[in-house]
DNA sequence: CCATTTATGCCACTGAGTGGCATAAGCCTG
DNA sequence: CAGGCTTATGCCACTCAGTGGCATAAATGG
């Protein structure tokens, strides 16, 4: 790797990690991109040519993340599995090579957390998700015999994925000391969750359905 | 209803109508702000007073409908349904209240039309749908008896039938001649398919699962 | 060490969104 | 049908995100 994509890199890594600390701090509205690059010493200019908005630069870690699903589910095989099940260990092998990255788990809750109270935040990254669902849908229909476009039934499956994820973030991002293989655990509950909520009957649900082994 | 308030809500309409029309043939980012206010004569402050963005006039039958879904679903019964029966009911009768309103079905198939090739329109939707599927939650847990924010059923049920509502209006809003009665359709079908889905294996999966009696 | 490529910084500009304040339009009471 | 009262509107100036152009600095490769 040539010093000018590393230089590039660290650029970007510094962005990324101060725009977390003072969006955290002060609030996303409440930190300007002056500011930031400010702090960063880099030009607003620059700023647009790593990151495409001011959302980006916070939702980096789980573009990385979902970069990352991609990635493998271009050499998954499906092995007998459903599809889901498939989808499932997919994310599960991303979400571990994401984490190999340091302190990529604090980054991604710091994320979260951000975007669950910033609703410019939250319509980027779920923008980001649909786009991502779409390239996933690509690469379905590419790689496996699956109906194609008037199928609904991949689509469903791939937003039902999408759907157990956001759940999973949800808890985890709001907890202390960010751990990997806690969010994997809640992904996978989330997931054992999805019949249970097809055929949840209003009168009868009782206490919560969220356990592990 | 007082003639100050017709008058806002006549703004308010020409405003969508205008949005609609002009976003439709020139682009959403081809189309400014000032440009807009001109064609509808009103200032700019006025049409903010109106709509906090310019995504959301855009996006306004699309949150007509679903503000009916929170209505009906204040007043729906379980009757020993499943949950996602219960929501898809829900859905259908608020479909056909926001269908009753002249233009509805056209201005809503615009909308999606629009939100689908554009990115800003596309993330405030979803983050529109987040905000409802909470406010949902909040009803479902007030007026029947389910677990509670922990448990990840209820949540899952909402995220689906907003999925389903997705595939669904996909396919809609590119058509000809936008028919509520279509839609209606298309959600139940795309509501049918979800054990499918879950149930899905890649190898098998042979021709398209779209069928309508 | 020099020529080429590529990233950066600076500047001016557009357009979304906001706050303040004067004015006009609808409303209510006598 | 006045009169004051309330509420919407218009106008102005402002902040800030995001973009394009161009000169400059830094890395690369010979």
């Amino acid at each position: 790797m040539t010093l000018r994509e590393r230089k590039k890199l660290r650029t970007r890594q510094s962005l990324i990690d101060t725009a977390l600390e003072q969006f955290t701090r002060r609030g996303f509205d409440g930190v300007t991109l002056d500011e930031l690059c400010e702090a960063v010493e880099v030009s607003k200019r620059t700023f647009f040519r790593t990151f495409a908005s001011k959302e980006d630069v916070a939702m980096a870690p789980a573009q990385d993340l979902w970069t990352l699903f991609l990635a493998e589910l271009e050499s998954a095989e499906p092995g007998g599995r459903t599809l889901l099940e498939m989808e499932r260990d997919t994310l599960l092998a991303a979400l571990e090579r994401a984490a190999q990255e340091e302190g990529w788990a604090g980054r991604m809750a710091l994320a979260y957390a951000l975007a669950q109270r910033t609703p410019s935040m939250d319509g980027h990254n779920r923008h980001f998700c649909e786009s991502t669902t779409r390239s996933a849908l690509d690469v379905l229909w590419r790689r496996f015999g699956l109906g194609g476009p008037d199928d609904p039934r991949p689509r469903l499956a791939v937003d039902m994925l999408v759907a157990a994820f956001h759940v999973a973030m949800a808890g985890w991002a709001e907890g202390p000391e960010p751990d990997p293989a806690d969010l994997a655990a809640r992904l996978r509950d989330a997931l054992a969750a999805l019949p249970a909520a097809l055929t949840l009957v209003p009168g009868e649900g009782g206490a919560a359905g969220v356990s592990s082994p």
